[in-house]
DNA sequence: ATAAACCTTAGAGTTAACACCAAGGTCAAG
DNA sequence: CTTGACCTTGGTGTTAACTCTAAGGTTTAT
């Protein structure tokens, strides 16, 4: 299969796919004699896993490491695996929590402005980003 | 005050300072007889704006933006000051969301894998990676 | 036979918010 | 008067994951 095919097949652009073999996720299988890269089934199934992996969170850093596993199974344990799984975890919950800092301190901004047609002499959004005492959290 | 004073005052570097004034969010009052920028303590109290807007969650361009509205409050309204706090509310809650299910997938996998010694031959990770019907969610 | 659709490489551009560097000028203290 | 701390400009580097461009070769359908 040629790698425009792979890509509508997969929903992804060619250029993902170019890149991805760039950065040692996906390499064809081979070239036609113009040049052309070639897919089997096989390398479909593992960018099927990267797809997969990608919708879970996973870094395309992260899925070198999951696919050099896979790839070599037996050479690895569960362990690595999961050490990886609860990594991203980590960090992801990480994440949120800052973010959920700042809705916080955005929702409480927002709930005690009127946000009506008048000027914004007064708007309690800016007096409390300009006052030291502005209660922004 | 000197750039230098004015960056360990706020606990910034002078880069930072430099890279805000070539952005438009913090101009110093003007410049010494050997070319040095010099700030006041209006100056001080707009980066202060800043670093505020900064910690709730707003972006250097939203920041542009309120900045704008609050040299010139009169001639603009509430509303606009609360459109901007809001959209910037929703975009963070479409973040956390996005990274919810990130989180959910991501501890489903950990907590069906064993993380034991064993090889990956079976771990349930990359086999929920793998299958069409891996649960990744 | 030619046009449309596909493929190639190499490289630049995108976004955010800085950090870092080089080469040089300035200022205060001892 | 010299050392060290500070300042200047202009430029490059960082991270992530692509996207786009240019200039050209290939394949397929009519």
């Amino acid at each position: 299969m040629k790698i425009g095919e792979l890509a509508k097949s997969l929903g992804v652009s060619t250029d993902t796919l170019r890149y991805y073999e760039q950065h040692k996720l996906l390499t064809p299988s081979g070239r036609s004699e113009a040049g052309y890269r070639m897919y089997t089934q096989q390398q479909r199934r593992q960018m099927q896993f990267i797809l997969r992996a990608k919708a879970v969170g996973f870094s395309l850093k992260d899925i070198q490491e999951l696919l050099q596993i896979q790839i070599e199974k037996h050479q690895h344990s569960c362990e690595e695996v999961k050490e990886i799984t609860l990594q991203k975890l980590h960090l992801v919950r990480a994440r949120i929590e800052e973010l959920q800092r700042f809705e916080q301190s955005l929702s409480k901004l927002a709930q005690r402005c009127c946000g009506g047609p008048e000027s914004a002499d007064f708007c309690s959004i800016l007096t409390a980003l300009e006052d030291v005492d502005g209660t922004c959290n």
